[in-house]
DNA sequence: TATGAATGAGTCTTCATTCAT
DNA sequence: CATGAATGAAGACTCATTCAT
């Protein structure tokens, strides 16, 4: 059905990008439920549905539940996580580095506010049923020497030297995925709006980095800009 | 069948603890079981034979899957939000109350290692299916005056205004939470033994609190006493 | 639960006959419950539901389903059979013969509801799970006198030849219970209450006599004395 | 799979009328099996071990229950309604409509022998699993405008005025039903053959017109052409 | 490339029945 | 006399998967 439409343009001209084909299509499907329902709490017949297709087409495209789950990880987690972590650079500084980290991480739940839950559930937690696929393609290295950076500053007496390096930087991963988390909790328990991007992220690093340096300037900010929670 | 082993016991010692009959036997089962697998993941069968016994007898004690989950939220979960949050008292400092928290937190993971898979599935998640049984039982007021507690700090100049006192709440939940998760991916990865219980508090407190407190006097600890993550 | 309430009266005195005993209630209750949702329908549970008991009593006081039933047959139904059966004389008036089985089957109706349900489904109808355990008791040879008498008026030429015998039988009792189900359809329809049982019996009887006999005076009735269904 | 066998005989030859697929079996499988066990009796495993095909294909074809049910009264059961009212035409002679319906209804029954059983039970039976899913289908009108006219040949002295014009329709229905229903009773009881249809019709519209008309010609019909009960 | 038909294994759930107490 | 515990078999229904077309 879907994908005839891409090849009703001129013959010759490449089909236009945006014109999804029906794997894509059930590729994002499977990922949106995948993070709403959960892996296991995910059908085909679901996956189908979502996108107007038919079971047996995730069958056509993926071969079987395994298959669709590599796929899953390949075509559509690791990009997020390369953009996440590629501008990551040896040498920064390292309040500079999580402050990215942080940013860059937050700007993608927003575009794809599925990655959080999915992440939450199915990659961070132990026994999460894309974590072992995931493992062998994170950023190992950029963690690590990011890890030594943060050890080097404890030893010259500029970092706080209670933190572990390592739980540094999957702290800094976690925060964002846990405010964010966090705050629709509030909201639904408060019935207020979420609180912004901006707050969440001023609280993440505000929290990150005050945490973690220790001759910080510890200057007074402006007041703040938007309704915080309030109580 | 089991309660009467209980009697059997030399008279005079106190009953086994584990004298635990087939209710509870399934509910444990269950419980630990949901932590792993996840809710969805879990099925009556994999419930009953974890715990030896037959599928039927799940549904002769529970009646249903809601009344399973029922029982396991109100009588298991329950028990440790209470642990974690009654010896809060209103009128405390702010850094101990907040420490109190986490340390007990911590405990109650480390004796029930599927609470940490739990909480984040089911119920930090969106679309947690124990969330909405939860909600409703948390300790909402405590955690709202903490919260004013920190606002009163942040008004006075001696707590960091970046933060969201509601999220300092949120947060010192998932710090503990998402560290002990974090901890065991790491172990994984490097093939090293998860940080100790003591290193880990200490991160998790040393990272809100210096990150909360804004003269915390920055005292030189004394040198750390166990192998943390040297990079 | 009840029959310990029989045993409180004066000791000596015989237990009261309505203080119906656990098994008596039982058998109301599979009885009722035959009668609504049918023999196949009807589950163990929701007879002791029904009589406040529990299903294990069920099969300890009728072994099991089969004895159950006979018990029904032998204990409810036999004795309803035999109230409108017994009264019929071999040398009496057709007319007045058949009048008399319609009036006391309907008043047994009347007393109980369950019996029209119970004798359409379960015996009435091939097929029925009560038929075969009901034939054996049925009042063979008076409906065979009957029949007979019958045979003879038509054969002297008072009565309508084009029925048969037989089957003028089992039309009476079809069309009391007919009948009744039919007015309950009607009054559904239209929204309107059921017939009265005297109008329905002086459908019933109309409609069996005039059409039985010949030579029948036709009478003009006074008119008829409570509402009717007028179109 | 099996239309196609349709196609295969030799040209020209009509398309044998039992080429039926899948759901068609099944359908008439379900229908046959709701009429000799009933509803509540009847299982999917049932319907699909007499089509010859596996359980988990009723549910591919009717998704549930219900619907099964509702498939049931859309494409069995509305098809005979209709077949039996639809050539009642409103301005006919009352006995001539009543003998029309009778003769086109034991016509039904003798092709479909469930029929019986399964407007008995399920139908005309309080409390009947597809009552509820058939009346809304009932040629209502119809049925109206014929009692209406009997109505009007009670008022002008041609009627038995002893006879509800409402149940005098559903007597006619429920007379075929019935005596189809007690002739085979009696000829199990009395180890006879059933009687023939012109006889049964015979004695419903025997017994009907007789009942009914109040002046009407009684004449000496020819003597049975068929071995009627004699007793 | 795409899909409707089909299914075996498995899901939750109910039920009649047994049995120890 | 009465029942709570327990269960195997069967109930409706779902699902991933296969396959002919």
């Amino acid at each position: 059905m879907s994908t005839s439409a891409t090849c009703v343009g001129p013959p010759g001209r490449p089909p236009a990008s945006i014109a999804r084909d029906a794997r894509d299509l059930l590729l994002s499907s499977a990922t949106e439920l995948f993070g709403t329902h959960g892996v296991a709490g995910t059908t085909f017949a679901m996956i189908a549905k979502r996108a107007g297709l038919t079971p047996a087409m995730v069958h056509y495209y993926f071969k079987n539940r395994e298959q669709l789950l590599d796929a899953v990880v390949k075509e559509r987690l690791l990009r997020i996580i390369s953009h996440v972590w590629d501008p990551v650079e040896p040498g920064t500084d390292v309040a500079n580095t999580i402050r990215g980290i942080a940013e860059r991480l937050l700007q993608q739940i927003e575009k794809m506010p599925w990655l959080r839950s999915l992440w939450i559930r199915e990659i961070l937690n132990e026994d999460g049923l894309l974590r072992e696929r995931m493992l062998p393609h994170t950023p190992f290295d950029k963690a690590r020497s990011l890890a030594r950076a943060i050890a080097r500053g404890q030893a010259d007496g500029s970092l706080n030297t209670e933190l572990d390096p390592l739980l540094v930087v999957s702290s800094t991963l976690g925060m964002v995925m846990l405010n964010m988390a966090a705050t629709k909790i509030w909201a639904q328990l408060l019935h207020r709006k979420p609180l912004s991007t901006r707050t969440l992220l001023r609280h993440v690093t505000g929290l990150l980095l005050n945490g973690l340096l220790l001759n910080r300037l510890r200057q007074t900010r402006s007041p703040r800009s938007d309704a915080s929670s309030r109580c």
